[in-house]
DNA sequence: TCACGAACGAGAGCACCGCTCTCGCCCACG
DNA sequence: CGTGGGCGAGAGCGGTGCTCTCGTTCGTGA
């Protein structure tokens, strides 16, 4: 029944796109704070209200761009780990899914920061927006969880023990893996994103100059950290 | 000659940190993009043009937030710091620094938010900001140096090779220390911030349940990750 | 001492914003 | 074929950052 929609429908879903399109074009010029519905209607040659019938309020806009800028990320992070599927080992798939995740970011850096980084303190993500955003998420436990079940190279790598809340918080989010590969999994997750955020932003100005090698090494020794490269 | 200023130099003194004080209020509970120059005026019992007279912009306010909360996350790092000095190990000291940068960060969201989140890409930080901003960095640094220096009890923990590029990088900001040990603090420097932001922006939300004692052996790893930790 | 000038606050006004409401139009479905 | 619902246009509301002008006040240098 959804094969050969209606004129209508199809019209709605063109403009709805057309929507978007211009929205990211000024989001990547101006930033998501300078994001202005009526900008956006203007380029299109529509008048301010008309864009209403398409997006309830300037932030559904935004909840629609955050929703795919998440699943771009997450597709690039995905089609990176397919392209090093075979005969890679689970450290330099590790790697080449951290590059990619910072190659994007760095090639849309507002988007990046739409998602990663202006978050209102405050504000609960709605509900669409969770499955999007813990697509790069499920690529690294995926390269963990192959690693440790497909050949079982990935030892438990910690020496500090584990507090018994990690362990039941491991428990519930991949129960088939160590408890200290789950915690390294996740603080890895959030480390990769401090090491993007910190470029996107600037903070490694005067600081790091050769930022293409350093976040190689640093992802390496993520990788390490999660117990994916065997000891020498 | 600036002891006893004019009456009218301290009214100014006292009226833009009245300014100010405000805005940090609205801050919370707003966030920075709700703050307005005329709410913040009409709460003082201003009008809005006479604020003008103290920030030429609401920018300059921003600006002004920012160094403000750079320097108070510095200097609650450096308490943490002091407190640990006599008798702490250079790991214990790390992960009190990390703690209490963390603890800053959960009592002021909006305010971590401002000056680690939503910083805008294309954005070059105004060159008051930078010696602030450095504060954390420089104390993480100084455990490292004490630790390298007094002690002796850093070694380089890395396994993997650096490339040249690093090695120059790391003999710039810190020529007494190994190269590796530089590059590993700054990248965990950068994760730090990483754990932080993502705590604070939900991004633990149903994943990372008890963040205290998860956040705790997260930068206990970071320490390793420096070398703070003598191998057992 | 006193006049000058700089700093100050008030107010009006500009251009822009998000959002609402009403109004005709026109196409698709019953 | 008639009609109801989706659509775009337009006016308008309250808000924003920022500018300019105009009296007033108050410290300072002559």
């Amino acid at each position: 029944m959804s094969t050969v929609q209606g004129a209508r429908a199809r019209a709605r879903i063109e403009v709805t796109a057309a929507i978007k399109d211009e929205a990211r074009k000024q989001l990547a010029t101006e930033g998501a704070t300078k994001l202005s519905l009526r900008a956006v209607a203007r380029e299109l040659g529509m008048v301010s209200s008309a864009l209403y019938r398409y997006f309830p309020s300037r932030d559904d806009l935004l909840t629609a761009l955050i929703i795919d800028a998440y699943d771009a990320v997450g597709e690039a992070a995905e089609q990176a780990l397919a392209k090093q599927r075979k005969a890679a080992s689970p450290a330099a798939r590790w790697t080449a899914v951290c590059r990619a995740v910072r190659a994007w970011a760095l090639a849309h850096p507002h988007e990046f920061t739409l998602i990663y980084g202006s978050s209102v303190p405050g504000y609960t993500a709605p509900q669409e927006t969770v499955g999007p955003a813990a697509r790069v998420g499920l690529v690294l436990v995926s390269i963990a969880r192959d690693a440790h079940h497909g050949k079982g190279i990935a030892p438990p790598p910690l020496a500090v023990p584990l507090r018994a809340e990690a362990e039941r918080m491991a428990a519930e989010l991949a129960p088939d893996l160590p408890p200290a590969v789950v915690v390294a999994l996740v603080a890895a997750w959030a480390q990769l994103f401090g090491l993007i955020l910190f470029e996107v932003f600037g903070q490694f100005r005067r600081v790091v100059e050769d930022r293409d090698p350093f976040f190689t090494h640093a992802a390496e020794q993520l990788a390490r950290s999660v117990g994916l490269v065997l000891p020498a």
